[in-house]
DNA sequence: CTGAAAGCGCTTACAG
DNA sequence: CTGAAAGCGCTTACAG
């Protein structure tokens, strides 16, 4: 069942049949009834196949996140998703396990598959195959990180002035024993959350204490439990998953929050006002940040822009219970 | 760039490009020795869609889920893309939003698009467009709901059993009003585990008391207020979203579990032991079932069965305080 | 073991 | 407004 069966049914040529089908104005009335109803009375089903392989691209957007499991990118990953479909675009998702090499290669297969454009959070944004995505002419949005190569847009939070702030507010309290559970420095959330918490430490003259925790359950676990062996009175913490690991190192060691520990939570997912008492957070804009990588993202395919754009957007600080001055 | 090119330099046919590309095994040393070294030299990477083409089907499994932000899917996509992963095959993900006409629109793409298989988590089963992927030779693996047609696979839990199981646990510790946060009756697992509450409280000659929550976080909220009302000492609660709705409700009530309410969820999200008291739940293997569906589609796509499986897991109930029975 | 040739099913520039 | 024809870049049955 071809194009060609559509076409000797409606006793047109197949081109014709191809116009209907892509909605081409100048297709007669007559025409388009008969192609129409024989479409119908066929059940034919274009191959898409084929006319990827014409038009040389495929419908589809690629999303590439570093952890499906971390509601962070879930989350970016729903919105980017309903944006896309309203457009008429699909999502080819891809989970890299924040390995490089896995980033690699499915940026590899995106290519192959000459995906409209590519929606990226990096776990190496030095990946050279970056570069080979633009120079095929497929845009390339960064989400949460920046990419090395400046071709790229980007969507970022102000990682330093969040969490700059955050802490701030935890000195302005009368804290003066912060710990800070980051995550890695060699990722730029990381290096950026760790800086803006430095500064505010520094500027009131307080030593900071860190720990790193790999933005990992476990990690955070750790990182936590090796800070407050050095009593501290609160702590900032760098992303949600290791939020939770640091939950379990304060119900372990019999801490209460705030009573014992004051607490502040970078990201703020769903179950962050669930807990005992509920997280006092740094939320991030995602929906916004989703639907501003997804408009970028429809300007390049249009072909609308060229020259690279950058969009910061600032997190939202959430007082709740458990920084102890809500 | 194409496969033309690459043959001229190694001084070979286009053919034994593809030969050596897809590595059959009857090509010369020396030639693929060449062939390589002009890959190499070149830079070149084969267009995939035009393989597509020619073979009629995408090196992709589609895996289309009602939910994305529920972590029970994410749990799942998560174990199906790894698994995926190691086999070579990417995955392209849909999200229906418990919609049938957005699942109808994902299947006709997945159809279009010629993937090896999809893993579908049904929002309509009896979606007829699940019948023309069977038609096109596209296996079909339901995941957590079963399919009206009979030539698809599927992977299930008990809900009957393990909701049966949790609530008898309850009417064993004495409980006589317990009520039960239902999904949906339309959806299989509303129904299921609505089946399991009402025989262990008919067997044990107690009323039932229901309330329809719909699978979502406000209707949880609401079918337990509803419930509440009437005056329980026992909640089970049909699945994670709704038990963030119920508990929201609870700290609204001002009633403190297990003391005044205990509590059984289906559902075991990792949030579950964070709250205060850690959550008693039904925790599906999600992760075994991910990988049965896996191997399913496996023996499906290397066409190694025909006829049509249908695997049972069991839930597990993990007792921990909100039961008040750990 | 290797190559020439056909063909996968569309789309589109071109001619009328 | 419409059709004949070329072509997208591979793969593979066939012949040698």
């Amino acid at each position: 069942m071809k194009m060609r069966d559509v076409a000797r049914r409606a006793g047109v040529s197949p081109a014709t049949v191809s116009r209907v089908l892509n909605g081409v104005p100048t297709v007669g009335e007559e025409h388009r009834r008969r192609v129409l109803r024989a479409i119908e009375e066929l059940g034919y089903r274009p191959n898409r196949l084929a006319s990827n392989l014409r038009r040389q691209k495929a419908e589809m957007i690629g999303v590439v996140v570093s952890d499906i499991e971390n509601p962070h990118f879930t989350g970016m990953v729903r919105a980017v998703e309903d944006a896309a479909y309203r457009k008429g675009y699909r999502v080819l998702l891809c989970n890299t396990d924040e390995t490089p090499q896995k980033q690699r290669s499915y940026l590899e297969v995106l290519a192959a598959e000459r995906v409209l454009g590519v929606i990226l959070s990096p776990s190496d944004p030095e990946d050279e195959e970056i570069g080979e995505l633009l120079d095929l002419g497929i845009p390339v949005v960064a989400f949460d990180r920046t990419v090395a190569d400046p071709r790229a847009d980007a969507v970022v939070v102000d990682n330093v002035g969040g969490v700059r702030a955050a802490t701030r507010r935890l000195v302005a309290a009368g804290h003066e024993r912060i710990g800070f559970v980051g995550g890695s420095e060699g990722i730029e959330t990381g290096s950026g959350r760790l800086a803006g918490y430095r500064e505010a430490m520094l500027e009131a003259g307080l030593e900071p204490r860190v720990a790193h925790g790999g933005f990992r359950i476990e990690g955070g676990w750790e990182a936590t439990r090796r800070l407050l062996s050095e009593g501290l009175t609160a702590l900032v913490v760098g992303n949600n998953l290791m939020t939770i690991g640091a939950l379990r190192a304060l119900r372990e060691m019999g801490l209460r929050v705030p009573r014992d520990l004051a607490l502040v939570a970078v990201d703020d997912p769903f179950w962050a006002e669930l807990v005992e008492p509920p997280l006092t957070t740094l939320a991030q804009p995602v929906r916004e940040m989703a639907g501003c990588a997804m408009r970028m993202m429809l300007e390049r395919i249009s072909g609308e822009r060229s020259e690279p754009r950058r969009e910061v957007f600032e997190f939202e600080l959430r007082v709740r219970g458990s920084c102890g001055t809500a």
